[in-house]
DNA sequence: AATATGCCCAACCGCGCAGGC
DNA sequence: TGCCTGCGCGGTTGGGCATAT
C-alpha cells in the first residue's frame, strides 16, 4: 500500500505536475514551518499519501506534527490529519450518499445544525468534510429552487422527539457520541428515551442510537417524503382554548369557509407553513432538484418563519444564519430560547404572558448548542411557567435519576412526565401516533421495517389524548380537529382551493403574524396573494412564499 | 467547437478547546 | 495561573469538471 491513487491526485494537480519535484518542495505554494522549511499546500500527490500512509501504520494516528519530522514530508501536521482522516484512513465510504444516508444527514442535520463531524459520526465510512459538502450542495440547490431544506415531517419529527426527550432525558443525549450509546453503562444513558424507543421492541433499525432510531422510524412509518404531518392530536387539543384569545381575528370569519385559524396557524414546527401550503410533499431523493414541491417551508424553513416570530421581536437577539434555520447562536441564550420551531405552546406564551427577565436567565440550554431540542424545551419550560407564574422555574434538565425521583418534580414536571408515559399512548411522540393513522407510501425507502404499533390504535389514542387534555372536547371537536390534520385535509380541502378565501386566511395569517412579530417583521413578511386556485397546492405555492419573501432573519446567508 | 456558467469537492484557514508544563 | 502545543471543528476557497449557451 506505498501507493494510494487517488481521485484529488487526478483531479486537482495537472497532470504535468504531478509527482514532480517542484510541488514536491513546495516552492509554489507553502508557507515556512518554524523558519525552517517552507511546507507545501494544495493538492496532494500519491507519493506524499504512500509517506503519511506509511506513517500512520507505523506510529498510528495522532502527533500529526510529528509527521514532518519522522517522514520529511513538507506537510504541516494539520494537513497530514486531514489528509488521513478524509482520504487515507481505512474503511472511508466513498462516491455518492445513498438515500438512506441522505435521509439520516437531513435528519441528523435537523437535530445538530452543521455539527459536521458529529453527524460523520453516525454515517461510518464519511467524513465531515463530505456531509458539509453535501450539505452545502444541498443547500444552494434547494434554495435555488426555493424548496425547503428539511421537509416538514423531518421537523416534526424533530420537534416531537424532543417534546419526548427534553422532559424526560434532556440530559444531553444528543451530546453523546454513537459510540458511548454502545458502550452502554454510562452514568448518563437516557433511560427514559430507551423506554419509550424501545418499549414496544421496536428498535430493530439503527438500534445504536436511539434519537437517530426513533427518528428513523418516524420518518418511515410516515413514509417520509409523500405528505406533511399532519399535527399531533396532542397538539391539536390544547390549541383550540388558547390560541382563539391569540388571534383576535380567527373567529368567525375564519371559520366560515377554511380551518379555524387555531387549526391552521399555531403549529408546531412547519405546521403553520405546511398549513399555509408552504410545505411540500417531498422527493426522498433529496439530490433531486424536481420535488414535487409547493412551498417554500424554509428550513429552516420549518423553523425560519417560526424562528422569527419570537427571535427578532419579541426577544432581542441574533440569529446565526449560517446555522440551519432550526437552530440559533449558541451564544444567544434569548434568541434560541425565544426561536422555537413554534409549538404553539411557545406562541402562546409569548402573546398571552412575556418571559420575564428571570425566567430567561433561568433558561439554560441543556446542550448549549442552540438545537431545535432545546427550543423545544424551552417552550415547554415557558409554556409551564405560564401556568404557575409564581413558580420558580427550575430548568428543566431532568436527569433519568430525577425523573425516578418523583417528589423533586414540580407540577408541571410531573405532567410533563406524565405525558411522556411510555405505556400511555401518550407517551408516544405526536408523530409516532399519527403514523399509525397514515397510510404508509409505497416506495418508502424503510418500508421493511415494522411498525411497534398497529394502526388501530389511533383512534384510542386520539381519544385518549383529547380525553387527557382537554376533557371538554365534544366529541364532534375531536372528530373535527382530527379529520382537520389529515393530510388530504390540509392539503386538499375547500379552503386552499377557493382563492377568495384564501385572501383572507392570508389576512388573517398577517394579523396573527402582526401580533406575533410586531409589525415591522409582519411587514417583512409579505405572502404574495395566490393568483390561482386551480390546483390544491397552487394557491399557496411555492410562488407565494418565495425564498427570497421570507424575512431577512429567514434567508439562507 | 468555443465559451460561459455552475457544480463539486479537496484542501486550507481561523478559531476554540483541552491537556501539559 | 498563564502559556504553549496539539488537535478538532466549521467555514471558506479555488481548481477541475460538467453542462448550457
Amino acid at each position: 500500500m506505498n501507493s494510494l491513487p487517488n481521485d484529488s491526485d487526478k483531479r486537482m494537480i495537472p497532470k504535468d505536475q504531478i509527482d514532480s519535484p517542484s510541488i514536491e518542495e513546495g516552492n509554489s505554494s507553502g508557507s515556512l514551518n518554524g523558519g525552517n522549511q517552507v511546507l507545501k499546500k494544495g493538492p496532494w500527490t500519491s507519493a506524499e499519501d504512500a509517506i503519511l500512509v506509511d506513517y500512520v501504520k507505523k506510529h498510528g494516528e495522532g502527533n500529526w506534527n510529528a509527521v514532518q519530522k519522522h517522514t520529511g514530508l513538507s506537510r504541516c501536521g494539520k494537513s497530514c490529519r486531514l489528509r488521513w482522516a478524509n482520504h487515507l484512513r481505512p474503511n472511508l465510504k466513498k462516491g455518492a450518499f445513498t438515500p438512506e444516508e441522505e435521509q439520516l444527514i437531513i435528519e441528523l442535520h435537523a437535530k445538530m445544525g452543521n455539527k459536521w463531524a458529529r453527524m460523520a459520526a453516525y454515517l461510518p465510512g464519511r467524513t465531515d468534510n463530505e456531509i458539509k459538502n453535501y450539505w452545502n450542495t444541498r443547500i444552494k440547490r434547494r434554495q435555488r429552487a426555493g424548496l425547503p431544506l428539511y421537509p416538514p415531517n423531518i421537523c416534526y419529527q424533530v420537534s416531537c422527539e424532543n417534546q419526548q426527550s427534553n422532559h424526560s432525558s434532556d440530559y444531553s443525549y444528543n451530546e453523546k457520541q454513537p459510540d458511548e450509546f454502545l458502550q452502554g453503562g454510562n452514568l448518563d444513558i437516557p433511560d427514559i428515551v430507551f423506554d419509550n424507543y424501545t418499549n414496544n421492541g421496536s428498535l430493530s433499525y439503527a438500534p445504536s442510537f436511539p434519537d437517530i432510531a426513533v427518528s428513523s422510524i418516524l420518518s418511515h412509518r410516515f413514509g417520509f417524503q409523500n405528505y406533511a404531518l399532519p399535527n399531533p392530536p396532542v397538539c391539536c387539543v390544547e390549541r383550540p382554548v388558547e390560541t382563539e384569545h391569540v388571534v383576535p381575528a380567527s373567529n368567525g370569519t375564519v371559520n366560515g369557509g377554511c380551518p379555524r385559524l387555531d387549526n391552521v396557524i399555531f403549529e408546531p414546527s412547519g405546521k403553520m407553513q405546511e398549513s399555509f401550503g408552504l410545505s411540500c410533499l417531498y422527493d426522498p431523493d433529496s439530490s433531486s432538484d424536481s420535488l414535487a414541491h409547493h412551498g417554500g417551508a424554509i428550513p429552516g424553513s420549518c423553523a425560519s418563519l417560526n424562528d422569527t416570530f419570537s427571535a427578532s421581536s419579541l426577544i432581542p437577539g441574533t440569529l446565526k444564519l449560517e446555522l440551519p434555520s432550526l437552530q440559533y447562536t449558541e451564544t444567544d441564550s434569548n434568541s434560541w430560547l425565544a426561536c422555537s420551531s413554534t409549538p404553539f405552546d411557545l406562541v402562546n406564551t409569548y402573546v398571552k404572558s412575556p418571559p420575564t427577565a428571570s425566567l430567561q436567565t433561568d433558561c439554560v440550554s441543556p446542550r448549549k448548542s442552540g438545537l431545535l431540542e432545546a427550543l423545544l424545551h424551552e417552550a415547554h419550560v415557558l409554556s409551564s411557567a405560564k401556568k404557575e407564574p409564581s413558580e420558580k422555574i427550575s430548568i428543566s434538565f431532568i436527569t433519568p435519576a430525577e425523573l425516578a425521583d418523583g417528589p423533586k418534580l414540580s407540577i408541571n414536571d410531573l405532567k410533563l412526565v406524565e405525558h411522556k408515559d411510555p405505556v400511555s399512548p401518550l407517551g408516544r411522540s405526536a408523530a409516532f401516533v399519527f403514523n399509525d393513522g397514515t397510510p404508509l407510501i409505497s416506495g418508502n425507502l424503510l418500508d421493511e421495517f415494522p411498525h411497534p404499533l398497529a394502526p388501530s390504535n389511533l383512534d384510542s389514542i386520539l381519544v385518549d389524548a383529547e380525553h387527557v387534555s382537554s376533557p371538554n372536547l365534544g366529541e364532534q371537536d375531536i372528530s373535527h380537529c382530527r379529520d382537520s390534520f389529515r393530510p388530504d385535509a390540509l392539503l386538499g380541502s375547500a379552503w386552499l382551493e377557493n382563492s377568495s378565501q384564501n385572501a383572507i386566511d392570508h389576512s388573517v395569517f398577517n394579523d396573527a403574524i402582526s401580533i406575533l412579530l410586531g409589525q415591522d417583521m409582519c411587514n417583512e413578511y409579505k405572502p404574495v396573494p395566490a393568483e390561482t386556485s386551480s390546483g390544491v397546492m397552487q394557491g399557496f405555492g411555492l410562488d407565494s412564499y418565495p425564498w427570497n419573501n421570507m424575512p431577512s432573519a429567514c434567508q439562507m446567508p
